[in-house]
DNA sequence: ACAAAAGTGTTTATTATACACCCATGT
DNA sequence: ACATGGGTGTATAATAAACACTTTTGT
């Protein structure tokens, strides 16, 4: 590795220049399935033919790299305004065959129910996958997707991302199914329900759970003020 | 923002390149002045003449960014093996004057004393700062401090890394005074020396403290062996 | 003998865990 | 009436927090 320390030139004329891309895990959750799935797209490039691919694009000239993911989310999903973090890079030299593409990678919770109902206005070559049955993906997707994988995980425990995978309204068997399909452990009913109230980060709807045959939950929505309170306070969101 | 997709394209001929930087923020603990601070280097271009940096330099061509930036590390400070995290990348079109020029922010621990060691070697142009008196920095560095300044506090408290900036070998007390400066908390006594001791990730070396007017307290060493037996049993590191 | 920091236990409050039954609704 | 999931409380264990004195060393 070279010891030359190029910053102390005063012009930027001749540095070595890579393309930059996005690379966007889109996670959903499915909840007749109980299962975490993630969106992917076929790969164009006569290298990968065959293999599915994260959501990505190369950044352009104008926008920075999260104005790029939302950019490749909402040509994609048809979505706005959804949860997005910037995970990390990835900037191998050989990881793209036709050249020095280094990528940042982000993770991106959406409503699946949302996202379904532009589906049809997309026409889109997209489909979802259990994150379980995920096969090779082109690139270096797959370790890609680990690590995000790993980061929300990592989340859930510990910030309140989980309500952006639900509806906006919610029972809490729901949001206790989401918490043990993504974590792959499970909770104590009463336990679990008693540690939000604790926490008091939910709001209470006035509608209740229709079309089950069995007597109908009541629906909570989280409530981002209560939070807001939490933290004032000093305390964390915690599962 | 253009909707356009392009990595639809089978080509990257024409695609819009960037120089990508990495910039390092240093920290180091000054156990006589009881201060957390970072390394900075005078800047050189024009635009931010009498500013002060942190640790950068433009990306190369057959190196990762990480490899960048302990290649920063290794020739400001004379330091290999040192704690390095990636943070973030900050990418605003118009961060730096003289182009497009995307960076990741890296922090970096290291033992100030081992850097003391190095100084008279490197003939250096670099100081270190007082995290409380910075005033202000080239380019978005207040920015990529601050978010870095965060990070290290977070990661303080759930990750074993403030061994980083200690001496390989410490008193308890020199750890606490660390945990306190870094976090500007207090904790007690007996309750911080219970925690270390609970969760057994420290070694006892043989030897005391040297030259105290006072009783010699005893020399500890973090145990990484010790520490990952605490992580198979699914416990953490937690202060 | 004095100064200065090292080292050490107990009590109390808070939080986490384990565990089982009745209730409301649709069929 | 029955099947299905909804909803609730209590006892115990583990962890965190508050708090003060004796010990060892150098001068």
């Amino acid at each position: 590795m070279s010891g030359k320390i190029e910053s102390s030139r005063k012009t930027l004329s001749g540095a070595y220049q890579v393309i930059l891309s996005v690379d966007c895990v889109v996670f959903g959750y499915d909840e007749n399935d109980k299962e975490l799935k993630i969106l992917l797209i076929k790969n164009e490039l006569e290298e990968f033919k065959g293999k599915w691919s994260l959501l990505g694009d190369i950044l352009q000239s104008k926008e920075t790299l999260e104005e790029a993911a939302n950019r490749v989310l909402q040509f994609r999903t048809g979505l706005e305004d959804v949860y997005l973090e910037e995970v990390q890079t990835f900037s191998k030299p050989g990881r793209h065959p036709l050249g020095r593409v280094i990528t940042l990678a982000y993770y991106s919770l959406i409503k699946i129910d949302d996202y379904e109902l532009n589906v049809a206005k997309l026409d889109l070559e997209a489909r979802w996958f259990n994150i379980k049955e995920i096969g090779e993906l082109a690139f270096d997707h797959n370790e890609i997707l680990a690590v995000c994988h790993e980061r929300l995980k990592q989340r859930l425990r510990e910030q309140p991302v989980g309500f952006s995978l639900l509806p906006r309204h919610f029972t809490l068997k729901q949001l206790q199914n989401l918490y043990e399909t993504v974590l792959e452990v499970e909770f104590d009913k009463r336990n679990f329900r008693r540690k939000l109230k604790n926490m008091d980060v939910l709001m209470e709807k006035d509608g209740i759970q229709q079309d089950v045959a069995h007597r109908p939950a009541k629906l909570y929505a989280f409530d981002y003020d209560k939070y807001e309170t939490l933290i004032r306070k000093g305390r964390h969101f915690a599962i």
